[in-house]
DNA sequence: CCAAAAGTGTTGGCTCTACACCCATGT
DNA sequence: ACATGGGTGTAGAGCCAACACTTTTGG
């Protein structure tokens, strides 16, 4: 109770975190339930929290990752999506929000950070789409989606969704399900290999009845901006 | 002194405006003199002020447009660029801030607006970037400068930077200004028309001791994505 | 030997770039 | 008549999209 009493000097101020993941060639987003009768009982929406005195905001989409349980924030990428300013958004008080996107690969979760729990579930994002969300959080998730598909093209975003090794198919799936269209196998190898962002490794993968497959890896450690996909 | 009272619930959470405008085929913003001793003395900076509880952060930056007598905030395009949320930033007091971009026709200005006074004038952008300035408005900068960029190689923003009837070689003015290279004319006006944006008019605009130049105007009232200069 | 995904090249069309001169006007 | 910016076309290079078969492996 006193960690929240800390926190009341700030009500104003949250943060809102989309956090995406890749599993099955589907988009998964971290959902939790939100109940605040009279205005939200039991209605799907977006981990978040007060931003503290003590802390800038990305540093409490960090601590509420992990006090949520959510996934270590280490493993996380995240990026800031915009600061949500309406005055009715939260019914209850007038609560400005610093939305954010997250993204995790899926491979890279623990087997708790996979697990759906009472509290919080991996929904398929094409779900929440057609369903009402607590907050402005269909909004906050169009914008997400927007950005996750227009930062795709122009930048090594991939790199977040994906574990260290992967192989050029994987690659490849981040793409088609990101962007929802297919993309001719040989000219996406070639585009992506010519422009100089991946390493081949020693490694192969296999991965059933078939040829194994290459293993990459990205070349720098940050997420760059590229032309283009 | 009692409206200052009104604001200070929200004491937390300001805005900060970084407005552009092209002049002479140079990119000008609009500054202030920030004296808030001890730690800043008649430094530069950015207008901006804090967000009032009865408002969102976009009504914010319109008020203070209007406030500070910057510029009437209807001719004004206003994008939201990012929170800026660090410890120190502000000195004083924790403070966290909305930056915004805005763009404005420096056609459109009153004989007011257009002028410098004691407390805030049009500085060549250039000459602001070797500058130190108030809190983190250097790196403010830094943002609005590439979004402004970037934004203007995939929309139709350029539109915010002039007036409702333009010349192509004025549309090309404000290319080369921002992202600081020369365009070859006759590909650009062939790229230009090709993307279908543009509407020729009846009117032609005389400038001086040569062929008078076809105006044009936008088709759509709204600022589009567009593929691409 | 069958099923399954990995891996690989070529061609035609389109787009982009580079480049230089005539036009309409005011002085 | 001259100085000034407005306005226009073409050719070569490079890039992109469309397309199908062989390879390697496990079962």
């Amino acid at each position: 109770m006193s960690k929240i009493q800390q926190h009341v000097p700030f009500a104003t101020i949250a943060v809102d975190l989309v956090l995406f993941t890749i599993k099955d060639s589907q988009l998964f987003a971290r959902v939790m339930n939100v109940n605040r009768p009279p205005f939200f009982q039991n209605v799907t929406g977006f981990p978040g929290g007060l931003i503290s005195p003590s802390e800038t905001a990305e540093q409490s989409v960090a601590r509420i990752c992990l006090e949520r349980g959510l996934v270590d924030s280490k493993k996380v990428h995240i990026e800031q999506l915009r600061t949500m300013s309406e005055l009715e958004r939260d019914p209850r008080s007038r609560v400005l929000s610093v939305a954010y996107l997250g993204l995790v690969p899926f491979e890279e979760l623990s087997e708790v950070e996979r697990l759906d729990t009472p509290e919080t579930q991996w929904t398929l994002t094409k779900n929440l789409l057609g369903k009402k969300l607590a907050y402005d959080h269909t909004l906050i998730l169009t914008l997400a989606l927007e950005r996750l598909a227009s930062r795709l093209t122009y930048t090594t975003l991939a790199k977040a969704l994906l574990p260290k090794l992967f192989t050029l198919s994987e690659l490849e799936v981040v793409y088609t399900t990101i962007l929802e269209r297919n993309l001719d196998k040989r000219n996406f190898r070639k585009k992506i290999l010519s422009l100089n962002i991946l390493k081949a490794t020693q490694s192969k993968k296999q991965t059933g009845p078939h040829r194994p497959a290459q293993l990459y890896q990205f070349k720098h450690k940050e997420i760059q901006i590229i032309e283009t996909i």
